[in-house]
DNA sequence: CTACGATCTGGAGCGAGGTCTAGATCAAGT
DNA sequence: ACTTGATCTAGACCTCGCTCCAGATCGTAG
C-alpha cells in the first residue's frame, strides 16, 4: 500500500500539497470541513504535520473527488471511518454506490464521445471536400442541417 | 438524422424542456447567454416557438455540456456557426480539442474506478471475514455508541 | 540579530451554472 | 367572463468548491 514510500517523517502542508495535487488552501479547507479522518498533528509552533496515513487518505479523497463524489459524501465517509470499526457495511455501500455512478458516468461520456466524433467527422469531411477543390456550393448556407 | 421526428411544427419552451432535459429556466438562460445559433422565433403574444433545428442544436449542446464543455466554449462554437460558412476549420478544432479532453476524462475516470474497485474489494473481503466468523479482533467491540 | 519564506487564522470573495421570485401577460377550456 | 396554467421579463439568489486576503507567527539561513 505504501503509496508514498512512507518515510514515517511527517510532512508539512506544502509537501502534502505537492504530492496530492491539492493546494494548501484546499488542504486547510478540507480539514475545516471535517474531511480528514483524524485531527492533524501540529508542531509546537502550530504548524501542521501530516503522517503518511493522512496522505494516503487524501490520495483516496482526490480520486473520489476526481470521479465526482461531492464533498458531503466524502465527509460522511470520513465520519464513518472516524467512528471506527462496526460500520464497514455502510462504508461499503457508500463506495459501491459511487462506483456505480462512476460507471454510469463513463457510459455517458462514451456516448457523448461518439456523438462528438460523428460531428467531427462531418466537419472533417466537409473541409476535405472544400479543400480538394470546391464542390462546395456557395449558395447553400452551411450544409450541416442536423447541426 | 431526425432527432425528434421533426414535425415542422414549432414547439413551446415547455415542450423543448421536456425533450432536451433542460429546464425552461435553463433554456431562457442559454438564450440570454448567446448559446443559441439563431434568435428564437416568437408568437404574436411573445411566446417562444422553437424549430426542430433549434432542438437539434440544443441536443448537441446537452451532449457537449454533459461531457464537460464550459458554456464559454459552447458560446464560441455558437458564434462560429452563427457567422456562417468559412470558419469550419475553427469549428473542427474546437470540437476536436474537446473530443480529446473527453477521452482524457474517460481515462481518468477509469483509473478512479479501479482504485475505488480495489477499496470496495478491501471492504467486501473484510465484511466477508467478519460475518463468516470473526478473525476480527473481539476486544474491539462494535463501535456503536450513544452519540 | 535580521531576513525571508512558509504557515497560521478567520473570514471575505469568486466563477460556474444555473434556479427562483415577482408581477404581468397569454391562451385555452367551460 | 372567468379560471387555470403556461410563459414572459429583469434581476436577485443559490450551491459548490475552492481561492484569496490581512495580519500575525514560525523557523531556518546567513
Amino acid at each position: 500500500m505504501a503509496t508514498t514510500e512512507t518515510p514515517a517523517e511527517p510532512l508539512s502542508i506544502g509537501q502534502v500539497a505537492e504530492r496530492t495535487g491539492l493546494s494548501v488552501h484546499a488542504l486547510r479547507f478540507y480539514e475545516r470541513e471535517g474531511l480528514l479522518v483524524g485531527p492533524v498533528r501540529r508542531t509546537a509552533g502550530g504548524r501542521r504535520r501530516y503522517t503518511a496515513a493522512d496522505v494516503d487518505w487524501l490520495l483516496i479523497c482526490v480520486r473520489l473527488r476526481e470521479s465526482g463524489m461531492p464533498l458531503a459524501d466524502l465527509k460522511q465517509f470520513a465520519e464513518l471511518v472516524r467512528r471506527g470499526p462496526g460500520n464497514e457495511a455502510e462504508r461499503l455501500q457508500l463506495l459501491d454506490a459511487h462506483q456505480r455512478r462512476v460507471e454510469e458516468q463513463i457510459q455517458a461520456l462514451e456516448e457523448c464521445r461518439s456523438v462528438i466524433a460523428w460531428k467531427v467527422g462531418v466537419y472533417a469531411e466537409h473541409l476535405a471536400r472544400d479543400e480538394a477543390g470546391g464542390l462546395w456550393d456557395p449558395t447553400v448556407r452551411d450544409g450541416l442541417r442536423p447541426s
